[in-house]
DNA sequence: GCCGTTTTCGGCCCGACTGTTTTCAGTCG
């Protein structure tokens, strides 16, 4: 899949060209960018099979950059692009990243002093030389190096740990009376799986008081604005910026549309408003002719006036949601409320920590109809992994645990391990017990693509085998995905029976929301687990249901949607 | 550089905050 690198390259022409300071070529770039991003098929695939011009009908790019990335997939260089590189031989990138600083400045800190990346940068602020450039300042230095510190160490945050974070925020500024109604907007709204920062959103005709407190909150390290309608702080957790709105209820849908985002589907939205005589903005849809207001008390009213179905916040990224809205044919996708139990647990008889009986407990207060005990295998030495006899041992407390809650179907599963050759490592007699087996790869991560992709082809043909847990081994922040071809792995789950998870885990999700929406493209169930190691974990389960709606997925389309009945159909007794 | 039910030319999303500034440029989201 070259879809990222390639956009990257656009991404950095963008930057480049801004740099040079050349109007409106960026944004045709960073369009570009933005829709290969956003592409299901491989751009390479699609290139060679219709050419050139195959290219020129993906949205955004016309027979210029479609000849661009024609040179770049053919020689894996591209000419424009290092000519413009020669002229300016600068990490644009990562100099962009340095709050404070865009193209003009860069420009100015290249030409002057020479700086082409984050160190020769440091190295300038510290010398005290930028604060002498013309348009530079002491604090704008003082900014930079501040800003630089931050780069080094700031991370997205998880949306697991967001959420707490978000949770608590919102029941203090609850408090004030000012505030008659409060929303997280943002990626967190939309449910991405980390987020940059939080956007907050208030209703409220007196917010001075308001934006008092928000910048006064315990949680608060810095001030970095204070408005009358617009405030941020930095937290110290993670040092995670927080961007507070306060609007006039007549606005507040609006706002809400504005600042839930993606940039990529409001900038659409906002073009449908142009074609339709108005102009929308965060303060509300008006009539361009005489800029009278025309909607904007809720997100329902004004994609309705704009001939839209309303669209889930999880969808809007611009993958097509927009015209199919139009078309009055967006998917009805999972909700939470749907979720009937979770199926990828651990308790004590491996790594986990609490009792299968706490496990059960937890599922019951949840509300669940079941739960599955999938502890790992004798493969995982570290974690303790159950062999034959612990197997059993464990089965047996199990079948006493299921007569002694019988409002919940406790599943008997084990997370076995794919050995590199593709076995698994129990046999098949040990695993005959069990209601359903997953399996996972869990070490030896680096294999080549068709190794890894045969391997656990390969397991997903186990009879016993019925699900894939976290296919693709990414950890969010820390570790890449091993080299697997998913599309191949989605086929053969269609071929075998063996399904796919969607682990919930806040630092895996995986997999993630473009693979969960090419499963559902070809119509295939997958199964979504909290991968718990604590009761405390079982909460996380909802992060799957998100990805899930991010990736367009149906009730359907999730076997925790099924009833015990149906389940058991489905999942247990080896394949049919 | 891209695009077209107001356009094949002339537009390109829109507004807030900062800083040093008396009207705006740069940055950000």
């Amino acid at each position: 899949m070259k879809n990222q690198e390639v956009a990257e390259l656009l991404f950095e022409i963008a930057d480049l060209l801004d740099l040079k300071g050349i109007e409106f070529k960026p944004r045709a770039y960073r369009k570009a960018a933005m829709n290969i991003q956003s592409l299901a098929e491989d751009v390479e695939k699609i290139y060679k099979k219709g050419g050139i011009k195959a290219l020129e009908k993906i949205p955004g790019i016309g027979k210029s950059i479609a000849e661009k990335i024609a040179e770049y997939l053919d020689t894996g260089k591209l000419k424009y692009y290092e000519d413009l590189k020669k002229e300016m031989p600068i990490d644009v990138e990562s100099l962009m990243n340095v709050p404070g600083l865009g193209p003009k400045r860069i420009k100015i800190l290249y030409k002057k002093l020479g700086v082409k990346n984050i160190s020769d940068l440091e190295k300038a602020a510290k010398k005290g030389l930028i604060r002498k450039l013309q348009g530079f300042d002491v604090k704008l230095e003082e900014e930079i190096l501040h800003g630089i510190e931050l780069a080094k160490k700031q991370k997205r945050m998880l949306l697991g740990y967001a959420i707490p974070l978000a949770e608590e925020l919102v029941s203090e500024l609850k408090k004030l009376k000012e505030v008659k109604r409060i929303v997280v907007a943002g990626s967190f709204r939309r449910r991405k799986e980390t987020v940059g920062d939080l956007d907050i959103l208030i209703i409220s005709d007196n917010p001075m008081p308001v934006m008092e407190k928000f910048c006064s909150l315990p949680q608060a390290k810095e001030v970095i604005a204070k408005g009358k309608t617009k405030s941020v702080i930095r937290l110290y957790e993670n040092n995670l910026e927080v961007d507070l709105r306060v609007v006039a209820e007549r606005s507040f849908g609006s706002a809400l549309q504005y600042f839930t985002g993606s940039k990529a589907h409001n900038i659409k939205l906002r073009q449908i408003a142009i074609k339709k005589g108005y102009k929308l903005s965060e303060y509300g849809l008006f009539r361009k002719k005489d800029g009278k207001y025309v909607a904007g008390k809720s997100e329902e009213e004004i994609y309705a006036k704009l001939g839209l179905q309303f669209v889930p916040p999880e969808m809007r990224e611009d993958r097509g949601e927009i015209e199919l809205a139009l078309k009055r044919k967006l998917p009805k996708i999972v909700e939470e409320k749907d979720f009937k139990g979770d199926l990828h647990m651990h308790s004590k008889w491996s790594d986990g920590v609490n009792k299968i009986e706490e496990l059960v407990k937890r599922g019951l207060e949840f509300g669940y109809k079941y739960i599955a005990i999938s502890d790992h295998s004798k493969g995982l030495a570290i974690a303790r992994g159950l062999n034959e006899k612990r197997l059993k041992q464990q089965i047996k407390e199990i079948n006493l645990l299921q007569e002694k809650y019988p409002k919940i179907r406790i599943f008997k599963s084990l997370e076995t391990n794919i050995l590199p050759s593709g076995r698994i490592d129990m046999p098949n007699s040990a695993l005959k017990d069990l209601d359903f087996v997953i399996a996972g790869v869990h070490w030896k991560f680096k294999q080549s693509k068709e190794e890894m992709t045969k391997r656990i082809m390969k397991a997903m043909e186990n009879p016993y085998v019925r699900i894939i847990s976290h296919p693709t081994g990414r950890i969010i922040n820390e570790r890449d995905a091993y080299e697997v071809d998913v599309e191949m792995l989605l086929e053969h789950s269609k071929n075998t029976g063996c399904f796919l998870e969607i682990d919930a885990f806040p630092n895996r999700l995986d997999l993630n929301d473009v693979n969960v929406k090419k499963a559902v493209e070809l119509g295939l169930k997958l199964s979504i687990g909290s991968d718990s190691h604590n009761i405390a974990h079982m909460r996380y389960a909802k992060l799957g249901v998100y990805v899930a709606r991010r990736g367009w997925a149906r009730a359907k389309n999730i076997l925790n949607t099924y009833s015990v009945k149906k389940l058991e159909k489905i999942l247990c007794g080896g394949k049919k």
